[in-house]
DNA sequence: AGCCAGGCTACCG
DNA sequence: CGGTAGCATGGC
């Protein structure tokens, strides 16, 4: 069996099954089904550019306030003074930048129309990145595009299977020529490895940052 | 009381 | 091209 396949086998007898993207606050284990509305669909992309180098925690209170006001909505976020806008989601850091993401997100979300974007389409939208582009595919889309983040690249630094200056497509390939094409698996995997990344120090040797 | 978080853009050489 | 400063709050 192939490293990359024994390593999910490792994370999961670890960790257990962890049901992400997160949704309402819960994380909904071992159900596949997700999202199952435009609203939660969009929840996903929202939250995916607000966890930006930031943690979730501080992202769920963004949420929470979005919500309060009515703002999990591509039209309000379209057309809310952007200030505003960024004073609400304040506690998810780099406020400022974040609203204008998000307005900019939204726009880009309405002229869908619906469909799904492509990895090229999102790559094209002002805020969205790599990461931030497959988190979206992999979980408010259910396509299989695997989520490559600062926690992936210190876990196979710390095996020795890459390098620090890895390029992001050259891990997302690792993964995805390694594995079933299936995204629930992709799902699970990328949600192990941020749990795991949490609960252990690689004593920040391997960060992709300095 | 620093250091860091589920990155990305802009700009520099 | 590759490298890096700037963006910002809250948790530990």
């Amino acid at each position: 069996m192939n490293i990359i396949l024994s390593v999910y086998k490792k994370l999961y007898r670890m960790y257990g099954p962890q049901g992400w993207w997160p949704i309402d606050n819960e994380y909904h284990k071992r159900d596949f089904s997700y999202p199952k509305t435009g609203r939660q669909q969009l929840e996903v992309c929202l939250g995916a550019i607000l966890t930006q180098n930031t943690s979730w925690k501080n992202v769920e209170k963004a949420l929470e306030n979005l919500k309060k006001n009515n703002l999990i909505d591509p039209k309000k976020i379209s057309s809310i003074d952007k200030k505003r806008l960024a004073n609400i989601i304040r506690s998810s850091g780099y406020h400022n930048q974040k609203a204008k993401k998000l307005k900019i997100f939204s726009r880009f979300y309405l002229s869908l129309k619906g469909r799904a974007p492509s990895r090229d389409e999102l790559l094209e939208v002002w805020g969205i990145g790599p990461e931030t582009a497959d988190s979206i595919l992999l979980y408010a889309y259910n396509q299989s595009e695997f989520v490559v983040d600062a926690y992936t690249r210190r876990l196979l630094a710390s095996m020795n299977i890459i390098t620090e200056k890895f390029a992001y497509d050259e891990i997302k390939l690792l993964f995805e020529n390694n594995l079933p094409k299936d995204y629930r698996l992709f799902q699970e995997y990328h949600a192990l490895i941020v749990e795991n990344g949490k609960n252990v120090d690689y004593n920040r040797k391997y960060s992709s940052k300095k």
